[in-house]
DNA sequence: TCGTTCATGTAACGCGTTACATGATTGC
DNA sequence: GCAATCATGTAACGCGTTACATGAACGA
């Protein structure tokens, strides 16, 4: 069984949705599991097999402690095995934030950075932002490079992937709209709200 | 039933695409590698490392042949390995764009698929584009009541989720209003064009 | 002559999934 | 009683990736 052990590469999904949702509050494994399907950025459902070896990680590296529930918290229930952040965890969700963030500007990634924005400082905010927004401004480029050079045909005989990627590019383009929306906003409250949430980098 | 197992699971992404690519014209790998990139629905770029064992493995199916180039073709430059699509591995093709339509709904899938929606019948088109409606249907359902609970908050103290799933149901409305149009040329000209590329179901 | 692109691969690993187990609790 | 959901896991596998090799052809 060679997977599944070593440190945290780039991706891992996964374990920072998980400290993002126990920096909120102390959760067991199946409450975990259904926020994860709509409360962060991925609107993706874990599967068990995912989540309980990840949390099993990381109760060995020992960013979470678990808990059973005692029999006052228990009316007549099962008690059930609650996970919460430890203090080495909620620095390491910290450093994953801010150090791990130009990696953000991937897909999946970046939706659950966004999520956990309320746990950044405004410069890292921006800086996940400008990533995110370069990369698709690269993809758009090569979008209209490759849209230029064929022919239109509208769906006659074969305009099939002329049309997708016609919408692709349209996606993209509101989506860096969106971004230069953000970014506007994150600019003019870093200049003027004199950071509500943490002190400047030191 | 669990009795989904064996063959072509859901996904399968790189099969389908170098299916789809070989059957245009026949190609070596490197130039199937740059194709992956752009030409079809998905704009990732698939590895020499998953590419090529792909290659093999259609190989020992029978879907693909390989040739080496002749010495006419290859004008002083070294012979490369041309594949191409054999009479299986063009209904393998076929069959994998019929049957699996269903399994298209998915994110990345519906790209490819949609991408060689030239070689399908019109009925599959449509099958295809429902089953992708349907599901983005149930996303925009899931978001919406998911956004009604909240609170607005405009990126105030933690407002970043709710913005982040206002902004992904802007674009699943958006993608499902594309559908629409599709659809109703599709139809359209499935009961005008008499199809022009294949005949109706038997 | 020297870096870049072309061209073809293999080994090891990453990050998940599905299928398989197991049992308690709730609602009809 | 019996099904659905709650709740916790393990084993095997899927479908890719990165890093490592290797070498020929091309342009400055």
């Amino acid at each position: 069984m060679r997977g599944w052990t070593m440190g945290a590469r780039r991706g891992r999904v996964l374990e920072l949705a998980v400290l993002g949702l126990l920096y909120q509050a102390p959760m067991h494994g199946y409450e975990l599991r259904k926020r994860l399907d709509l409360e962060l950025g991925t609107l993706r459902a874990f599967s068990y097999g995912s989540l309980y070896p990840c949390l099993k990680e990381m109760l060995r590296k020992g960013h979470i402690s678990q808990t059973e529930q005692s029999d006052e918290e228990v009316h007549g229930r099962r008690p059930r095995i609650v996970y919460r952040l430890t203090d080495p965890g909620h620095d390491h969700l910290h450093r994953l934030l801010t150090e791990v963030a130009p990696a953000a500007s991937d897909d999946e990634c970046f939706g659950v950075h966004f999520a956990l924005f309320g746990h950044t400082r405004s410069d890292v905010r921006l800086r996940v932002l400008h990533g995110r927004r370069d990369r698709l401004r690269g993809r758009l480029a090569d979008l209209r490079h490759h849209l230029a050079d064929r022919a239109p045909a509208v769906l006659t005989s074969d305009g099939y992937p002329h049309e997708l990627h016609r919408h692709d590019a349209e996606c993209v383009e509101r989506e860096i709209g969106w971004l230069d929306g953000l970014i506007e906003r994150e600019e003019h409250r870093a200049g003027t709200a004199k950071r509500p949430d943490l002190p400047p980098a030191g």
